[in-house]
DNA sequence: TGAATAATATGAGATATCTCCTATTTTAGA
DNA sequence: TCTAAAATAGGAGATATCTCATATTATTCA
């Protein structure tokens, strides 16, 4: 992790203005943090310091069960808080965050900004609505992962990361985040393949049939 | 659904005082309504316009896939919202709300709070709380239901649910709830009594080992 | 540049869970 | 009080998903 100091700290500031987030100003103790990819920016189990705001990257939040299986909870983008949860609760269990890829963040310590950023509407209001999308999200996932198959959530996942008509994601990770086996997630790989609704080209899958994945997908929407 | 009026009204806001919530009188635009049990508070897909707090009684979320299914997505209990996400977003599919008790709930309209509750900080902060321990619950929810087998949630729920050592929720909706079929749901139940956790009681269930069940559900808690 | 580690592959058998069917009992409404 | 609907119950076979074992590439890093 490093921290971005003088001139290169005030140009994230300014290209990534947050002060309408808020109602008054946060410059002042603000750290601009850059994590590396597979760096983990919160220990599960550690309760962070700081509330972080997402301007580049991507991040992974996980959580380890008792019987060792991994879950990979959701993605964070830009734009989303991470320690939020921290900020509002003494009573909560901390969620690893692990960058996927190189990932800036802002992050605000709770020691000098706790207190104001719970009296702040402005700030409040945003979170609110964060933690709403994040809520509905979740709530989401989960009716979906109960009543439909693998092969309606791959097909959905498949279409949300496939970039250019080329899905290339990494199994082991897709298996954490769909919550199922890796000789699975390969059984319905090659299912998909053999429909040709895919085509294997190395390590990588060509969407061939987008409309029948489509069909596969929107099945997840409810009425 | 009846509103209460008159004196029964001004009791209700006096024994639930709700005006710890907000930094603005609510009194003059709120009602108290009364929901039957099975009654819908309120229409999958039909926006409220009202934001409710419930102070007695018990309902269920539900949500309607395409394929037929229904998901119970959540309870609800006294002391939570409904209808907080269509207050902060303007976009949002509503999900089902229905009484499973008796219940009563402050209504506010939209119409006449909502600006000045978005605006708030007092309130804010409470459903921000509110929010976030929903979106926690819900991904608790989610990554165990990927990670772990019937089994163990149903142990979890039974124990949750049980009263006076008495489990006798209808199969129906523990289904929904779980996520499950009838015939599953059966299945495990009998294997719980062929291993003595459970007697059977006519339509009821007698925990008989609590300490077995306990083991099953401890194992859904993260490290 | 080797050796360790991670990622990809595939087979085979087990188990969790589903679908469909049918029957009985309970509950609620005319 | 009778009847329709809901809830409970269990059989049988299908399918989705898991576990375990093993092999073959890639990738990483000392």
């Amino acid at each position: 992790m490093e921290i971005y100091k003088g001139e290169k700290k005030r140009w994230y500031l300014e290209k990534h203005p947050i002060a309408h987030h808020f109602s008054f100003r946060v410059e002042e103790f603000i750290e601009v943090r850059e994590y590396q990819r597979d760096e983990w920016i919160i220990q599960e189990g550690m309760r962070p310091d700081f509330l972080f705001y997402v301007i580049e990257g991507k991040a992974k939040i996980y959580v380890t069960h008792q019987n060792g299986k991994v879950s990979l909870i959701n993605f964070i983008n830009e734009n989303d808080y991470i320690g939020e949860m921290e900020l509002l609760n003494d009573e909560y269990y901390t969620k690893g965050i692990q960058a996927l890829t190189k990932t800036i963040c802002f992050a605000l310590p709770f020691l000098h900004y706790r207190k104001r950023l719970l009296e702040d509407a402005k700030f409040l209001r945003e979170l609110t609505k964060f933690l709403s999308g994040k809520a509905t999200h979740m709530a989401a996932k989960y009716t979906q992962s109960l009543a439909f198959p693998l092969e309606n959530r791959l097909a959905d996942f498949i279409l949300q990361t496939a970039d250019e008509g080329i899905y290339k994601e990494k199994h082991v990770m897709v298996c954490d985040y769909l919550g199922i086996s890796y000789r699975h997630l390969l059984h319905v790989l090659s299912q998909f393949c053999e429909k040709n609704y895919l085509q294997k080209d190395g390590r990588n899958f060509r969407i061939k049939q987008y409309q029948s994945l489509n069909e596969l997908a929107e099945v997840l929407k409810s009425k």
